[in-house]
RNA sequence: CGAGGAGUAGCGCAGUUUGGUAGCGCGCUUGGUUCGGGACCAAGAGGUCGUGGGUUCAAAUCCCGUCUCCUCGACCA
């Protein structure tokens, strides 16, 4: 393929955003589409990316003491209908199964929108007493929620993610956890992601169905929309009240235990690449690239080139890096190119040159300089070098957030902030028509509270503000 | 469900106005030359034109029906 072809494989990250993104996505064979509208095929190379965030989560899981388990895909119907809110927050969106066995059940069940209502069921049978408190489990799963719109990790109809749930003796020890597993995740999204995010309360208009509070954190995409990127619900005791999640206290009484769940899903994925990509294609962070470095040897035919290839592949293996020697029959060039548009963070040229020179050639991805390393000692130089990659990434990503948070005292204001890609910091008196009024006349929404209360006013009816709102687009 | 657009080779498309042998680019196969930013030459394989009906000597093309997908709205991790 000719070079300006290639370049016009991928839309203009500044024209054509969400066509940007889904080139991205699909011609980086992260994933394809599904058969079933609205579902995904992630491709290796995609799920990949999957399997080191789980690695990474699910070791800060255990360190914190989390056990995994699994439960069921399916859902008796008369589950969802326990808990009211639960319930009505859900039922446009489930998927219903109602034959099985070749003949009608006697009692539809759900495909699994998220699973509180059968974890809360059993959680109620294995609970006694306070002794079994807390219990805290996780899983790894696939859930659906039939949307009427999908865009690949974004939102689509099946997605895969990790649900937390937890029950505590006390509503403040489920509180305190539901604010521990948000920090958590803010920290994961740092340090794991290079993303920063906003972290903090939702209002009652986006909080979880049957939820008592929510907390969210948010990322700023490259257009300046909003991505709900985790969440973590308090439910105080409404889902144990629903499924009898009961137990004998000390006192020898018997109390409804206090819940609290907590997930993300592979619309992380997602996240990243609006976050990090470029107008080459993806750029991923060193932590959860597939591979952290690809090899790429230049006249690979002539003597030693490709033995000295493989050695360093040896060499970076053995300190612990994810590399890839693209040892096939395309050309530098067309390797230069994929491996670019699939976001791997560190290349390294290796010809006769290099070799002759005991240096290897180091391109990194993120910022697209190439510079010379020496080949003795390459997997320490190499580790330093996409640990620079990760800091570089982060800052780069929260200064963009931070420059582009202005601050609003009226609905024009916010307007002209969020047309113009901006999370608009203002003040809310926290009437729930006030923020009907700001998403009719700005199509955006609040998405975090933020924890001080720095606005005088309302930006909506002008009375007193109650909190400090983070307003946006979503997607 | 409201408004637009599209279904032709694995992918991206042209051909439809004016009916007349199914085309192009990329990819794929085989052989050769190449290799420091998407190389080149040669030879090949691959399509009942979304689908059902109608008009016609003849339909990808005209007419009627129908299905699917995409984009933008309303709903949402």
């Amino acid at each position: 393929m000719a070079k300006d072809q290639f370049v016009s494989q991928i839309a203009d990250i500044e024209a054509d955003f969400p066509q940007w993104y889904t080139d991205v996505v699909i011609k980086t064979k992260l994933v394809d589409y599904g058969p079933v509208k609205g579902t995904m095929v992630i491709r290796p190379y995609g799920y990949a990316i999957w399997e080191n965030i789980q690695r990474e989560l699910d070791a800060r899981f255990k360190q914190a003491g989390v056990e995994n388990a699994y439960f069921p895909l399916l859902i008796p119907m008369s589950f969802m209908t326990k808990e009211a809110e639960h319930v009505e927050g859900f039922a446009p969106e489930v998927a219903v199964v109602t034959h099985a066995g070749g003949e009608k059940l006697a009692e539809p069940l759900v495909v699994r929108p998220t699973s509180e209502t059968i974890i809360g069921h059993m959680f109620g049978k294995w609970i006694e007493s306070w002794r079994d408190l807390p219990l805290r489990q996780n899983q790894w799963c696939n859930v659906m929620r039939w949307e009427k719109t999908t865009r690949p990790f974004l939102r689509t109809s099946e997605f895969l993610w990790q649900e937390g749930h937890s029950v505590y003796a006390t509503g403040e020890e489920a509180e305190r956890e539901t604010l521990a597993m948000l920090r958590l995740y803010g920290e994961f999204a740092k340090s794991v992601l290079c993303m920063p995010v906003l972290t903090g309360r939702k209002t009652e208009k986006e909080k979880f169905a049957g939820a008592v509070a929510t907390y969210g954190m948010e990322a700023m995409m490259h257009d300046g929309k909003s991505l709900q990127a985790g969440t973590t619900h308090y439910m105080g005791q409404n889902f144990a009240k629903a499924f009898g999640v009961q137990f004998t206290d000390k006192d020898g009484e018997l109390k409804f235990g206090y819940t609290m769940s907590y997930g993300v899903s592979t619309r992380l994925i997602g996240a990243l690449i609006m976050t990090h990509g470029d107008k080459r294609g993806l750029v991923l962070p060193p932590p959860v690239a597939p591979y952290q470095v690809v090899i790429v040897p230049i006249a690979a035919k002539k003597e030693g080139v490709l033995a000295a290839c493989e050695a360093l592949r040896e060499e970076l293996k053995g300190a612990g890096l994810r590399v890839m020697l693209d040892d096939s029959d395309n050309s530098p060039g067309w390797k230069f190119n994929e491996w670019e548009m699939k976001g791997v963070p560190v290349r390294i040229e290796l010809g006769p040159r290099d070799i002759e020179n005991g240096k290897m050639t180091v391109f990194r991805r993120d910022t697209c300089e190439k510079s010379e390393l020496s080949l003795a000692n390459a997997g320490e130089g190499v580790q330093k070098l996409l640990g620079e990659i990760s800091v570089s990434l982060y800052e780069k990503a929260k200064a963009r957030m931070e420059q582009r948070v202005v601050h609003a005292d009226s609905l024009q204001e916010l307007l002209d902030g969020v047309n113009a890609g901006r999370f608009v910091c203002a003040g809310w008196c926290g009437e729930r028509a006030c923020e009907d009024k700001v998403k009719e006349f700005a199509q955006a929404t609040a998405r975090v509270l933020s924890e001080k209360n720095t606005h005088a006013t309302c930006l909506c009816c002008g009375a007193k503000a109650k909190y400090t709102v983070y307003f946006a687009r979503a997607y």
